[in-house]
DNA sequence: TTTAATGGTAAGGGTAATCAAATGTG
DNA sequence: ACACATTTGATTACCCTTACCATTAA
């Protein structure tokens, strides 16, 4: 909830090779490399210095109660040739109790001079909790820790913590400490690098242990390691840690693989039979009646054991995606479904990290909702319409996103823009900004009317959209090449007036209007639909216009940025078409020849212009570079 | 000897990507 | 009927937490 901002503004002058980063909470972390501020009393202590930005307001601050005022960073100017950057940051009034906690007998500091401020997150991140009574001690005194999957976010923390902490001894690999060393060589490891994380040290581990494994992510089974697998297991029984070895594979992985296997399983379509002993196991199993929904509190192992031709994860996927649906009387879900979802039952949760959407209550009296579970994965293929919503933070996201439901069908395409900062940019992926919106455009074919890039009034560009639109930008914007085919800068010589507007009839448009906020690039802003005329907005600097053509397929830089891009909307019959504000603005491209369209990732409408208050987590300097070997690493390494 | 911290295992609920069959569409 | 695109159901590789056990240091 940002509704207490206070306007505050501080300007930081950094010290040498100071980072900030910040974590799932909001807080800033400065990190200190080692030798710059080489005092710090025990001269043994080589831990990585961390400090939690605590800025105080002279005059909001009332230290009796334990509210305190929280910053973040807005905005990171980085100019160039100078050492020095601004951070902008915006004050936020915490509540107390939400993670303050004055308990003098909490998690005792190790090192008093450098980490004593970390008291909200450490006392989660620094225990090794695995009990219910671990947990419930830390809970009533009002620790909150994030559980479930990862975000990028946090991976990309605890990444540059590890980097950091091999640098600070001098190791290359991190399967050295974790694999090799003795817990002895590899002392406070885990709770280094979990600085920062708010997730108890034991989560932090296994995720480690998880991500430096060669034997784990090593891909499909074959079908000679399946046979080879039943053999292992007839020998070893549940020792997986075995069985793994002789299969090159880590044990979780070929536990999970036995799983799968039951020894009677059917594959394929549900027999009728199949499905009613299936309902009648799983509601004596949970004390329900036919008809009732029911999507937890099963035990999917009992299950599966008493419906006997069926997995424990068969079962389950059945129940939660269609049985019960269709026993309970459910209907089937719609386009305004997807409106309903992504416009209203999200966006009025008001929450600002997926993962605190409560599904369950959420699927709750929805009869088109096959399950919780089942609306989780329906969200998921929604947003997947927006290329990089991986990039994106949530509200960005979701705020793009109601554009794009509503957005009639074949306005989806193929396309994507890749959009950046600016053109000389560092190669770091920014895009934090930018709201994917996707606009049918095949560029075939780019002329310009004089050959020099300039600012001459008269210039005009068309992209030549094939059977369906030309693009001409008038009267001074060009397209530079970017050097990738296919890819350009959309870009203003001079100040340039915006929005733009694009009619789309048959040649599409982008006019000029009014003031500019970059007199160099520019990039699209947001992007509204009437009947006839898509009204694009733009502004702020760097665009790429990336053109997907049918040839350009083949291209590597083509093909990742197409990615997830299968399953853009339908088209709908719409019987209640009246519904739908959004007639057909973007008449259906014609296949004819025109293969994939390009797209376009604009930032999103204009109540989105990145203004600071909508500038957050993704404003944050680069950290160092360690790549994910989860994401990144698929060949062998050390082993 | 106890106890807390740390490190570890198996089980099982879960997610996300992919494959394949079914269905829709011009 | 067809050639195809899209949707949906099924599968599976991988993720995460829980419960519990083992070892070690204090």
């Amino acid at each position: 909830m940002n509704t207490g901002d206070v306007p505050a503004t501080v300007t930081l002058e950094s010290i040498n090779s100071v980072t900030f980063t910040q974590d799932t909470d909001g807080n800033i972390i400065l990190h200190c490399p080692q030798n710059d501020g080489k005092d710090l009393g025990s001269g043994g202590t080589t831990e990585p210095v961390h400090k939690r930005l605590r800025l105080s307001s002279e005059d909001g601050e009332d230290p009796q109660d334990s509210s305190s005022t929280e910053y973040s960073v807005v905005t990171l100017p980085i100019t160039e040739g100078d050492e020095s950057f601004e951070v902008t940051m915006t004050a936020t009034e915490m509540r107390d109790g939400e993670l303050e906690s004055n308990d003098p007998s909490e998690i005792p500091d190790k090192d008093s001079s450098v980490q004593k401020k970390d008291k909200d997150v450490s006392a989660v991140s620094q225990a090794w909790f695995t009990t219910k009574e671990d947990k419930d001690t830390l809970v009533n005194k009002g620790h909150k820790w994030k559980q479930g999957m990862w975000s990028k976010e946090e991976i990309d923390l605890l990444m540059s913590n590890i980097e950091r902490y091999l640098k600070n001894r001098g190791i290359q690999d991190p399967a050295e400490i974790i694999f090799e060393m003795s817990k002895e060589e590899r002392k406070d490891f885990y709770r280094s690098i979990a600085c920062g994380l708010n997730r108890p040290l034991f989560a932090v581990y296994r995720r480690v242990l998880r991500m430096y494994d060669n034997r784990n992510h090593v891909g499909k089974y074959t079908d000679e390691e399946i046979d080879k697998l039943k053999g292992l297991r007839e020998k070893h029984g549940n020792d997986w840690a075995t069985i793994g070895t002789a299969l090159g594979r880590s044990a979780s992985s070929v536990k999970d693989r036995c799983r799968l296997m039951k020894d009677t399983c059917n594959t394929g379509k549900w027999t009728e039979e199949e499905e009613r002993r299936l309902a009648e196991v799983v509601h004596e199993l949970t004390c329900t009646e036919a008809g009732d929904v029911v999507t937890q509190g099963v035990s999917w192992a009992s299950v599966a054991e008493l419906v006997g031709s069926r997995s424990e994860k068969q079962c389950r996927s059945k129940w939660l995606n269609y049985l019960n649906w269709k026993q309970s009387g459910g209907t089937e879900w719609t386009k305004e479904d997807d409106i309903n979802l992504v416009r209203s039952r999200i966006a009025e949760l008001d929450v600002e990290d997926e993962n605190y959407i409560n599904w369950d209550i959420l699927a709750g009296g929805w009869s088109s909702v096959r399950s919780p579970q089942w609306l989780r994965s329906k969200w998921w293929t929604i947003k997947r319409q927006v290329a990089n919503h991986k990039e994106l933070p949530f509200p960005v996201l979701l705020k793009g996103l109601q554009d794009v439901v509503e957005a009639p069908p074949s306005a989806m395409n193929k396309v994507v823009v890749v959009g950046s900062r600016s053109a000389n940019a560092s190669p770091s992926p920014i895009t934090a900004l930018q709201i994917p919106v996707q606009i049918p455009v095949q560029i075939t074919h780019v002329s310009s009317s004089d050959g020099a890039s300039g600012t001459s009034d008269s210039e005009t560009i068309t992209l030549n959209s094939g059977a369906l639109q030309t693009f001409e930008l008038l009267p001074s914007f060009h397209l530079q090449p970017t050097g990738t085919p296919g890819t350009y800068f959309l870009q203003t010589g001079t100040n340039q007036s915006l929005p733009l507007t694009l009619s789309a009839n048959p040649t599409v448009t982008l006019t000029a209007a009014a003031s500019p906020s970059s007199p160099d690039q520019i990039i699209l802003h947001s992007l509204t639909t009437d009947n006839e005329n898509v009204t694009v907005q733009m502004s702020h600097p760097g665009i790429i216009i990336q053109t997907v053509t049918s040839e350009d397929l083949s291209d590597p830089l083509g093909q990742s940025e197409l990615e997830g891009e299968q399953e853009l909307a339908k088209e709908e019959p719409s019987q209640e078409g009246e519904k739908v504000s959004s007639s057909k603005a973007i008449p259906k491209m014609k296949s004819s020849g025109m293969g994939e369209g390009a797209v376009l990732m604009v930032p999103s409408p204009s109540s989105f212009i990145p203004t600071n208050e909508d500038i957050s987590a993704d404003s944050v300097l680069p950290l160092g570079t360690l790549t994910d070997p989860i994401l990144e690493n698929q060949e062998e390494g050390s082993d």
